[in-house]
DNA sequence: TTGTAGGCGTTATCAA
DNA sequence: TTGATAACGCCTACAA
């Protein structure tokens, strides 16, 4: 089978020659510019639509507008990825924005930060990208520095105390851990745990003193354990906690999960839930519907998030001044997993 | 705080002119070309690293080369990408294969097909890829339509038989519906239902046809029901099969989430799996596992799938024949959802 | 209101 | 092996 030989690409000379004008007035008709008559600016959008003309995105480029495109690089094993639905509900909040104004959302999965920061500096020194989003920030995250020491526009999806002064789109996870340990509480549970995120997270951090300073302050006895947030992890994790000598009755997990696999964990104990141990996932995902019982969980509207992030972004990328913007607080979503602590405990 | 002045980038000539010589040996020692003396090669590179200069991919792509840049679409509602995992497995095994030619990809997500072929058209209008991966395949699918005629290079992952002759990774849906057909024969089955996609998808002829041909040919009473794949759907149809008057004891999922949505409905109703029933599911997630019983399942490497297509449509862009690739078989995972069939049926 | 021409940063051609 | 120089396709002063 022959290959179909590549048409000539038409061209904005072409449009002008068949309007019988310049490519001048070609170009203000498309943009909607000032300076040209109506007669011809409909003409022009005529032939253009005929000969199926739309300009090549590198020659505006390189002509001055920008590449139309922001940068999205995400660190992550892909096996992760997998069962992490935040990016894809991220990314579609996006989308939903950028369509607005036709840009496009370069993406790129490296497995390890030095990549992530390369690819940044690789975007930037190319021009490829009018600016980046920066996620799952870590603690003397490099991206951070290579962002605002070149200068790149950017938003950080995270807290603003990691955010070196950048524009920043945050969501209040203090608020959302004090929502779950009063809830605990209230249903008299004593002794509580938190699985938690690794510490090179920043949000590892704010987690962690947002959880002791709600314990104390609602007089529960606490502690936190650190994992890699895996299901393995998670397992562990809940074996060795409801094992101990002081078991807590309620259980606070970083994502789903982790919930999950302590759920299974419970069961495997001949625990039942939530009459003997109460569990507490973030990250409120379909997968805290399906298992039984259904899961409490924290959970926030993930694509509004992306779509929040994304605004922000074109605005820097307009020159807006660097801002802090907080998004919706995290809601807890009471469900079967969570009930009255056992008594006598 | 003063918005950090954007420095003039440095550009060939800048570079030239600091290793006193001209653009084009400029361009030749970055691109490794022949027709420059090393010592030249040497004193540019020098200057270039000193300088952080590198090439503004606008002007490369004006120039001639390609955009460096393939194009992937996802027509799905953001509410149902969060709870599929094939998405971000399939873009890290895309990525992994870009990253060694440091090619981009640019992301589009849309709500409904007509955007999707509306996306392709603009970016290739734009040249803004050099290709595009057409996934999820439909019956009467537009963009095969628009990418054959446009003769865009592209690679379909889905069946030959609705690629309409472009190059196409596609996986055996049949072996895996055979599997699984015949692994609840042996269990004692004789009665099963196949839960399926909806009739717009490609591949649902597809696994239709294979599901009624293996049962046929192991002689077992089989019957089909078509859903949306969604949570509901599943419970939905779990519920309406469980209880008709010759009830399946085997049950065959288009996919995890309905799966496991059927395992709650069963329990819901009394029913025990495996004892009662047998559950398997396709797309062997995370999930399948997570869940108790774990669910007994299909599945295949979906990152190596993106890496395999990735590395297809490059050869295409590099003006490869048509052709066409089977990608791995899909592998039965057997676990504790399916058993042997329940005696008296 | 219209058209001409220069510039954006590379690559490729063709003399030297 | 080099170095001018002409595309590449668009935008935009500036001139008509």
């Amino acid at each position: 089978m022959m290959s179909a030989a590549r048409a000539r690409r038409v061209t904005i000379a072409d449009v002008a020659r068949e309007a019988q004008t310049s490519t001048a007035s070609v170009s203000y008709a498309l943009n909607g510019r000032p300076g040209i008559s109506e007669a011809t600016r409909v003409r022009v959008l005529e032939v253009a639509g005929r000969l199926g003309w739309s300009p090549a995105n590198a020659a505006r480029a390189l002509a001055g507008a920008g590449a139309d495109t922001i940068g999205l690089v995400i660190a992550k094993d892909p096996r992760d990825l997998s069962v992490e639905p935040f990016y894809m509900q991220f990314i579609a909040g996006v989308e939903t924005v950028l369509a607005d104004r036709s840009m496009g959302l370069l993406l790129e999965v490296v497995s390890d930060p030095d990549a992530e920061v390369e690819a940044i500096r690789r975007w930037h020194g190319s021009r490829r990208v009018d600016g980046v989003l920066l996620t799952d920030v870590m603690v003397d995250d490099q991206r951070i520095a290579v962002v605002s020491e070149t200068g790149i526009p950017a938003v950080v999806v995270g807290d603003p105390s990691v955010a070196a002064g950048m524009t920043t789109v945050w969501t209040d996870d203090a608020v959302g851990m004090r929502q779950a340990v009063e809830h605990l509480a209230a249903l008299g549970h004593r002794r509580v745990t938190r699985v938690a995120a690794p510490r090179r997270y920043a949000y590892t951090a704010i987690r962690d003193e947002a959880f002791e300073r709600s314990a104390r302050a609602v007089g529960i006895e606490h502690a936190i354990v650190h994992t890699d947030l895996s299901q393995d992890s998670g397992a562990t994790a809940a074996h060795a906690v409801l094992s101990s000598a002081r078991a807590p009755s309620g259980l606070i997990f970083d994502n789903d999960i982790m919930a999950v696999a302590a759920l299974t964990a419970a069961h495997g104990r001949g625990l039942s839930v939530p009459d003997d141990v109460s569990i507490v996932a973030w990250d409120d995902s379909l997968l805290c519907r399906l298992v039984a019982p259904a899961l409490t969980a924290l959970g926030h509207d993930v694509v509004a998030l992306g779509a929040h992030a994304a605004r922000r972004l074109l605005d820097v990328i307009d020159g807006a001044q660097q801002s802090v913007h907080q998004d919706a607080v995290p809601r807890l979503q009471v469900r079967a997993s969570t009930g009255r602590a056992p008594t006598g405990v």
